[in-house]
DNA sequence: AACTTTTTTTAGACTAGTCTAAAAATTAGA
DNA sequence: TCTAATTTTTAGACTAGTCTAAAAAAAGTT
């Protein structure tokens, strides 16, 4: 098996997480942005990329993952996930604290590991933030019926299903006003001008910005 | 905090390690031999940790840690230790298996991470292979009594303490021999020309080179 | 003390990954 | 469709870590 850095391995997982919500290939400025580097960098290691079979690649026609590179990605955000939900599940970390490390521990070289964690944990379906964790076999089961809050309708019942695991303050601002996976919530209104929704839970009513609504993802009731 | 790179911190440990056994300064070759590296490549590494104050570096006098370098090499020893202990303790491998995926967890950054494990593992005094695990506060508790099976006397009894842990091939003899952490032995003899030494365990004798006695640590009963 | 062998350092080169600045290609607009 | 703006690539440079070959220093030997 093709043996990887840990920066080829960060490219393959952004490109692959890019494809999830764009069709056709992936610009090389998005993927620059999405790395934080520069252009020019990017270029330079999709040559290598492409070289290697893991993604395709024409000069200006942006890039997208063959399925070698799409299997490699699939097994390094298994790892994430697992990591993410041995770290939330044994070690009682929150949420908010185990995305980091999580970048880090995805890159340990032992499918033998990975699975014996996938075990130890008991065959996790979703991991701390509601993501699916994809299986050995690098085949994600598909997560039914959500929608992004921001994509809510007002007057719908629903429950809180996952939420963007990349940022911390923003995983500890859904702490301190108590939303978390499962909690119930009613979308009371939508504001035509900035697309803000307001949303009944817990007893009282926030108020979140399309930004925050499009992180949080929803199961309508 | 110092921010270090894995080849830093495998520089480091391999240092700790070879002051462990050697007084006086660590020799460029030697270190170059237990990094499998070349000579060259340490004088340039040596040069960058003594510009960093991790050792201290003469040209042609060898190096010895200071203090922040003994801290830093300790704090990577501690979490290697308590990795193998995780994946022996809570994964079910076999204390063969678990050295080389420990070479990589060691360098995962994050102080808190490694102080839960070692909670959740329950401060475990010693790895799988009988060495101690360092405190959170750097300090190793001192094993007491114990000698090298080749510095072992005929007609002691003993229990095995320790062995080497680097060796898979090594690990895997001793598992087929039934070699562990608590086994009684006796030594029935050693041989005075290859310093070999013969040894009753579990019922039948097995001769070991004088190799394989410097790696193996007992306390005499 | 002089010569030889061994150890260690230096010099120069290479790869991986990144950057800036400039050139080239593509896309958008009038 | 021609020009302007944007995107992407190239060229050249830099750091980290490694290597080989050669020079320099230290240690060993007569
Ligand atoms: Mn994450
Ligand atoms: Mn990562
Ligand atoms: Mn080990
Ligand atoms: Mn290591």
């Amino acid at each position: 098996m093709l043996r990887l850095t840990q920066s080829e391995e960060n490219y393959l997982k952004a490109i692959f997480t890019l494809s999830q919500d764009t069709e056709g290939a992936i610009s090389t400025n998005d993927l620059a942005e999405k790395m934080l580097t520069k252009a020019s960098s990017v270029t330079d290691m999709l040559k290598k990329l492409c070289e290697k079979e893991l993604l395709e690649y024409q000069k200006y026609q942006g890039c997208a993952l063959t399925n070698s590179g799409k299997a490699h990605a699939l097994a390094i955000i298994r790892k994430h996930r697992l990591w993410e939900t041995f770290l939330v599940d044994k070690l009682n970390f929150g949420w908010d604290e185990v995305h980091e490390i999580a970048e880090q521990l995805e890159h340990i070289q032992s499918t033998e590991l990975t699975d014996r964690l996938d075990e130890f944990l008991g065959f996790p379906k979703v991991d701390p933030h509601g993501e699916p964790i994809p299986g050995k076999d690098g085949r994600i089961e598909s997560v039914s019926n959500r929608i992004l809050l921001s994509e809510s309708l007002v007057g719908m019942k629903a429950i809180v299903m996952g939420v963007e695991d990349d940022q911390t303050e923003f995983l500890q601002y859904l702490n301190k006003i108590g939303l978390h996976l499962g909690t119930p919530i009613d979308i009371a209104d939508k504001l035509s001008f900035d697309g803000s929704v307001l949303v009944n839970m817990n007893g009282k009513q926030v108020q979140f910005s399309i930004t925050i609504a499009k992180q949080i993802s929803i199961k309508p009731l």
